[in-house]
DNA sequence: TGTTAAGCGGAGGCCGCCTCCGTATCTTCG
DNA sequence: CGAAGATACGGAGGCGGCCTCCGCTTAACA
């Protein structure tokens, strides 16, 4: 009655029940077993036929979108918190480390980013244009500070991130994530940069141009 | 004559020569389709029995490995010869390029490089060994030499550098991998971290102690 | 309650993984 | 050289996952 601008029939009942169903099942069984669990198991567990996940979710992606849009979300609007904190270096250092935790919480989770990482999969937007925006913000707001280099893209970091938290299930990989991180987070400051190499950073204009942005 | 210290036969001549073989048609099939290329098409191309694949190479990993054996010791001997030039930290960044170069040029690399990193394969020695002595002697020169943070090992520095390459397919991924690692290496330096933070080298045995190394 | 279209589900085709074993071929030794 | 025995070959076949297709079911609407 109030969302059905066309005048489509109301979709039906038992649909949405068993999407809903499947993406429950599949939220357990990713976070269980990993990115590359059957989706047959998914659909077993969801108590529907295998022909009803895949109309719900025509791919693979397209399921892990749909289970890990929440947390997309809340990494999302971390970062739009981040952004009142005094530091901006430190704000994107945390909302990083935050990421990680993440990724060790949620099993699939590395899945769902690297969909949103590799940008092959046509549908690949949402968690894309979502994470992205998030670190650019935080990104920028360094930049301006004048505390960070400012050939690095939102883009950049994203995938830089993404491939730090890569090995995911060794035994120490939080540890080696947040040690790597932080290695990253102080090569990005000015300072360091300059110190390195002074001539990289003086004309900023040359290598970047050369980038899709 | 020479290699054989048991008193064993000789191996046969058509065991060999396919072994061979099919190494070549792994080769071409791995660096053209990438790293999950089907295992029945490299047997087709060699033109053995896939029976005789699997005889020779148990596991997808162990093809990999002694596909990409050469370019391995390829990596670690220019790392050996690196070890003589005159900036240490500039060694581990040519290093890391030339890297960049081999993932560029043969496509199935990334796949080996995988193996190395992920150490679950039981059989991932070889490279992962190479490898991780390869980085280590250099990261010791620069540690030595004052230059670089002591706290990243030799195994944290390989993964981190698989993981900037991770997204090997993407259109620019060549340039943004070797930003990244411009990125990372100014962050080992010593001055970058201590200009950072400079508490958490102040104390470098806190941290540290908990890894497994 | 009847009509109708949206939705269900699983059989089946395809493909890749991997094993197993009957057959072919090579080495060795007399 | 020829026979015997060891070694390797190769592909059929079982398994399991991916995905499609279509006859049947069932909810929505009048």
């Amino acid at each position: 009655m109030d969302d059905q601008t066309d005048q489509t029939r109301k979709p039906r009942a038992d649909a949405v029940r068993n999407r809903e169903r499947v993406l429950e099942a599949a939220k357990l069984v990713f976070n269980a077993g990993g990115s590359e669990a059957s989706l047959e198991a998914v659909a077993k567990r969801a108590g529907v036929g295998i022909g009803t996940l895949y109309r719900h979710f025509p791919t693979r992606e397209a399921l892990f979108e749909a289970v890990y849009r929440r947390e997309v979300e809340q990494l999302s609007e971390l970062a739009e918190q981040l952004k009142n904190a005094k530091d901006p270096v430190e704000a994107l250092r945390r909302w990083l480390r935050s990421g990680v935790e993440f990724v060790a919480t949620k099993k699939g989770m590395m899945a769902a980013l690297a969909l949103a990482v590799q940008s092959g999969s046509e549908l690949h937007a949402f968690s894309f244009e979502r994470l992205t925006k998030a670190i650019g913000s935080l990104l920028d707001r360094a930049v301006a500070a004048g505390e960070m280099r400012a050939d690095i893209n939102p883009e950049d970091l994203l995938r830089a991130f993404f491939g730090m938290c890569y090995v995911h299930d060794q035994p120490g990989w939080q540890a080696t994530a947040l040690r790597l991180l932080d290695v990253f987070v102080d090569g990005l400051r000015v300072q360091a940069a300059m110190k390195a190499r002074p001539r990289a950073i003086a004309k900023p204009g040359k290598k970047v141009a050369k980038q899709k942005r």
